[in-house]
DNA sequence: TATGGTTGTCTATATCAATAGACATTTCGA
DNA sequence: TCGAAATGTCTATTGATATAGACAACCATA
């Protein structure tokens, strides 16, 4: 099964791209578990039908990622592997989410701003456009590694103070609860996937041409009044969702 | 808010084909739906901040997807704007779930082959590692442009002939009708993305450096009995999930 | 400590990707 | 029917990508 990899030229996309593309999802597989390691380079190469020096330039990528780390003498060691789980379901909570699969979970607020709803916001809270909406911009991490980069409106009116609350606990669940709103549910999300924009690269420490999982989400009170509308962006190589049904 | 569309350079993926990838995106997302029209190449190029003839590999390249269509002194026309929903729920069904945005749905049989299970599949449908399980490669178009490819394992011993029957009704919930499977449900679903492996480019009509949102799924019958263990690899361009809780 | 297997480095060459500029061709409206 | 605006085609040049071969440096172990 576990044949020829095979790549792809004149597509714009770089060989060693391509290769350093597979290379990760094999690591994520747990394809190398047994060893630890990456294969040698020229069997790397003979694999997928290249030269080694282009093997090297996507060794080379994956280790400036953090991923691999090549020794002189012994092979390309694996560093990092993981794809954290993220349940979809009527409770959906980040940080409860990925707190078992992680020892530290962060939240940080990257941007506050009060606005106008927009067409699409306006819709999905079931204001009319134009209402005034608090946007907060988050940064999520597990285990100091970022994770998924959000932006989240909230009525105004209601949620007053919500960018003070998220920054001091570090958590959407914790800052609804001190606002008064006690508990929550996700009442409809939709997944899509693309590449990654320019503007979420840097924060989520991924190089262009790097895939996003993308969930847009909105979450209600226990009357079904939309609280939330959330568009997150999710590193697709470090992150699945699970959907219980 | 719509502000320059930043590409950036020497990281393994051309400019031209980051530049398709994401005019592609602001037509699915209707940014160009007042004209119909994609803006002038030059505008493009100011836009991207890369010269006219990088903008013109990029548009030959959604040209050749059939997506635009370039006329000379006119401009270039968008042909197809989709992106079909596709709802998961517990009563997931690839065809009603499609139908009714498609005029035209079909599945096709590519391949059928009666194997041992693999520890994972064995974990999904509860069987032994190594018991009998039917396997088929199905793909599936919507208007005659496919959709997703799938790979499904069924227990053999309950659903024989099920690749005669999927091939005869073109699919999957009216061949577990005809073997007697009246009704089932979507128990998991595990959603990722990817970058496409080779194997799937032509089928889905992609090109390398495509995105797949992959949906790993297990459904049961009403007596929560796992029936079906299904891997379907969507072309993520095409296609968003919705999960409604 | 010698050897085989591995990564690291260097040179050279061919092809692809991107820029630059010039001009032709077509469409559409003033 | 003229001209502005748009796509189409051509030539030339530069830098990134990929191949090829050779050899050095290092590690583990027989």
């Amino acid at each position: 099964m576990a044949g020829l990899k095979q790549v792809q030229r004149q597509t714009g996309v770089a060989l060693w791209r391509q290769i350093a593309d597979r290379i990760r999802e094999a690591i994520g597989n747990g394809t190398y578990d047994e060893t630890g390691m990456v294969p040698p380079e020229t069997v790397l190469a003979l694999q997928f039908g290249v030269n080694r020096h282009t093997v090297r330039s996507a060794l080379a990528a994956l280790a400036q990622e953090g991923i691999v780390r090549a020794v002189q003498g012994r092979g390309t060691l694996i560093e990092r592997k993981e794809r954290l789980n993220f349940p979809i379901t009527r409770r959906t909570r980040f940080t409860a989410g990925i707190g078992d699969q992680a020892r530290e979970t962060r939240g940080l607020l990257l941007d506050e701003a009060q606005e106008e709803a927009s067409a699409e916001v306006a819709r999905w809270l079931g204001l009319k456009q134009g209402e005034q909406v608090i946007r907060l911009e988050t940064l999520r991490h597990a285990d100091r590694r970022p994770v998924s980069k959000a932006t989240s409106w909230f009525p105004a009116e209601r949620f007053a103070g919500i960018g003070e609350a998220y920054r001091k606990h570090e958590s959407i669940t914790k800052a609804f609860a001190e606002l008064g709103l006690a508990d929550y549910v996700r009442a409809t999300t939709e997944v899509t996937a693309a590449h990654a924009a320019t503007a979420d690269l840097a924060d989520l420490e991924l190089t262009p041409g790097a895939i996003l999982l993308i969930a847009k989400a909105m979450n209600t009170d226990l009357d079904g009044m939309p609280v939330q509308y959330s568009i997150s962006r999710f590193a697709a190589d470090r992150v699945q969702f699970t959907i219980e049904n």
